[in-house]
DNA sequence: AAAACTTTGTTTAACCAATATACAAAGTGA
DNA sequence: TCACTTTGTATATTGGTTAAACAAAGTTTT
């Protein structure tokens, strides 16, 4: 059954509109809203009520007058209450407890030793208890959990398949939602990282951007108007595995020569590296101390990844690339031959506004991305298309 | 100033709903739209009144009864309108005029001596002139004209750059319309393909369809969502010079190795051919006849275009991927390498629900697609997201 | 300092689309 | 013929947005 229109429709998508319009913009007062969203101002006045109702919105007192009454100022609740953002990395377990801004209250961290999911849940429930019981008391507590992880989940929560982990077929939601009694939202790493680059970092009123994540792997996360594209069954993004030597390496895809043997840690495997570092972090203390083979070897890289990212670019023709992961700490020596490529690659057209940058999040991207879906799951967002 | 609800949105949202209700399930009674879309018996009779008075619905007789009163059957008025749907290709430019339903009344053909806009412009009015005189009467008349051509297309259906035809910055939508007064949609080739395909072809309940266009060069029209995914600009889908060889041919895109240099007719000029032929239907009859050498020609194209496949197939993770353009005349012979191809390289979930199909509307897809693009523009589509 | 003007936010009455409910019309089956 | 089903319409109610008037609280002009 399809989505029908009623009041009770009209009433949630201005309510909606109203919500994300303070969220984003904050600080502003009723008179404003109506203007920027053409509501009628006692559309707003009812509406911002049952906000404020719902502690959704605060009222902080008169601003500066232009001419007239003063205006009251109000603005997003962000402590009405917290979410938790995880990320599951292959030999880490990180979280966040975050506001529903994105800010971060606390944070936890701890080694992973082993992949069995017994091992792996325990410790999730451990950090994500921790982080629990160190919450402010808010209004509405912990409104859900967010995680990413490394491999292809499906709608409904489910990791289909995470290779570096060895799971297969892991209902991670189930589990946990089970556990916590509150909404758990999981995603594949590379699209929390994409979400959380798109509201918290550098995307601000992008539309198009594709969050390209390279560590042991690389995985892209695709938003699309403004919104996270996962494909048909939920695993679009696996952008690691597209071919850019046709006859090249052999890859554990079953294909060859794929992008990410060549542009992610996978490559230290494969150089013929005169050196005792198979980790960025000790290959950028190399490089940094003016190592030859060091350097030239993440000059390959970028080189590589550059071609890599202009697939993307003719694919996707986003306005802006953002690069995270472990190898984006590499940034020093990989942007310049990765640019330089780019620049001589890339369809003329798609050059002129495109953007490409380093995340400004760092290694924290996925983790409030995935809290951040787990706030947008408690806030919704109604709205129409035409 | 975003899209706010009230009571007009409402009405107009489910006025949407139950016209392309109609229009994709045809012969359904006032109850039966009921039940489909949960819309209130009172409400559905008062919009199809409204529907009926537009024309665009027409009451049929009754129906067979399932025990009680004969429902009685409403069905879509294809015939409100018509729209003309045109293809610009680099060496023939042909057209169709459909009516609401994408069934063509009439075909026009043409072909193209030279590239310059004035010569293109007049072979154009000329064309739809023709197919304008030769339409049927009905209430609405001509509804819109749609036209892809084989170039980039921004969101002002200014034509950016088309190589092949030597276009920069051509106004097309603006000349179409000052000339005949109805609104013209211009699209890339490849989009209207793939609009068409979803449509009337092998797109039916599709929600992520990938229509590959592989003639002269190769372009994507990329359906995301049940929507065509255009891009920032309005240029997404330039596959074509996705690398498949890091350090291949040089491509006139200033790249190198690109995915069309190894699986269009553009591979032609650099195989070392020993056969007078250079066009993709010369070369199928001598395949046809048996000939190694065209066999063997097609064998190796079938696999890189296999080999870019794949990386579209990771990149994207679509339901359905419909291969169109000259080149899919070559079935027989491109097929077989080209899936034996995917079925190695690609990653074991995306396999599983994963269909491959050749174009079914032929050489007419674009014009169609063109056609729907125009009909659409007329019907609106107003729906929500939550 | 008083008067005139501005700006903000609320109150009021009107409007209108969807809905539940009742109902009329037109069929089936025993 | 009678009981039941199904289809489609009529009626009163509900509840959201809106325009317009208004009250409140400023600033600017005289």
């Amino acid at each position: 059954m399809k989505v029908t229109g009623d009041q009770a429709l009209v009433k949630k998508i201005n309510k909606s509109l109203i919500l994300h319009t303070i969220r984003k913009h904050a600080e502003l007062s009723r008179a404003r809203i109506s203007e920027m969203t053409g509501l009628n101002k006692a559309t707003v006045s009812n509406l911002v009520a049952e906000l404020q109702e719902d502690q959704l919105v605060l009222e902080a007192g008169p601003g500066e007058s232009s001419g007239g009454r003063k205006p009251l100022i109000l603005h997003f609740n962000a402590m009405a209450g917290c979410v938790i953002g995880m990320e599951l990395r292959v030999k880490q377990l990180t979280a966040v407890l975050c506001d529903l801004n994105g800010s971060v209250l606390r944070e936890a961290e701890s080694p992973l030793l082993q992949h069995d999911l017994p091992y792996v849940f325990e410790a999730m429930q451990t950090m994500i208890a921790t982080l629990i019981d160190a919450a402010p008391l808010t209004h509405y507590g912990i409104l859900g959990i967010g995680v990413g992880v490394p491999g292809m989940v499906d709608e409904h929560g489910l990791v289909l398949f995470a290779p570096n982990l060895g799971w297969e077929k892991t209902p991670l939601r189930e589990l946990l939602e089970e556990k916590f009694s509150i909404p758990v939202i999981i995603d594949n790493e590379a699209n929390s990282g994409a979400l959380g680059e798109l509201n918290f970092g550098r995307g601000e009123d992008v539309r198009h951007l594709l969050y390209v994540s390279a560590g042991s792997g690389i995985g892209s996360g695709i938003i699309i108007g403004g919104e996270l594209y996962k494909g048909s069954r939920g695993y679009a993004g696996e952008t690691g595995h597209m071919c850019i030597e046709a006859e090249g390496t052999p890859c554990s895809c079953g294909s060859r020569g794929c992008w990410e043997l060549y542009a992610s840690e996978k490559a230290y495997d494969l150089a013929a590296l005169e050196l005792p570092a198979y980790h960025t972090r000790e290959l950028i203390r190399y490089a940094d101390q003016g190592n030859a083979a060091a350097c030239q070897q993440f000059a390959v890289m970028g080189t590589y990844f550059g071609i890599g990212l202009t697939n993307l670019i003719n694919s996707f023709n986003p306005e802006l690339i953002v690069i995270g992961g472990a190898l984006s700490e590499a940034r020093e020596w990989l942007e310049g031959p990765m640019q330089q490529v780019v620049a001589r690659r890339t369809l003329p057209y798609h050059k002129q506004q495109l953007e490409i940058a380093f995340s400004t999040l760092g290694s924290r991207a996925a983790m409030i991305g995935a809290g951040f879906s787990a706030a947008m799951h408690f806030l919704g967002h109604t709205r129409v298309m035409m």
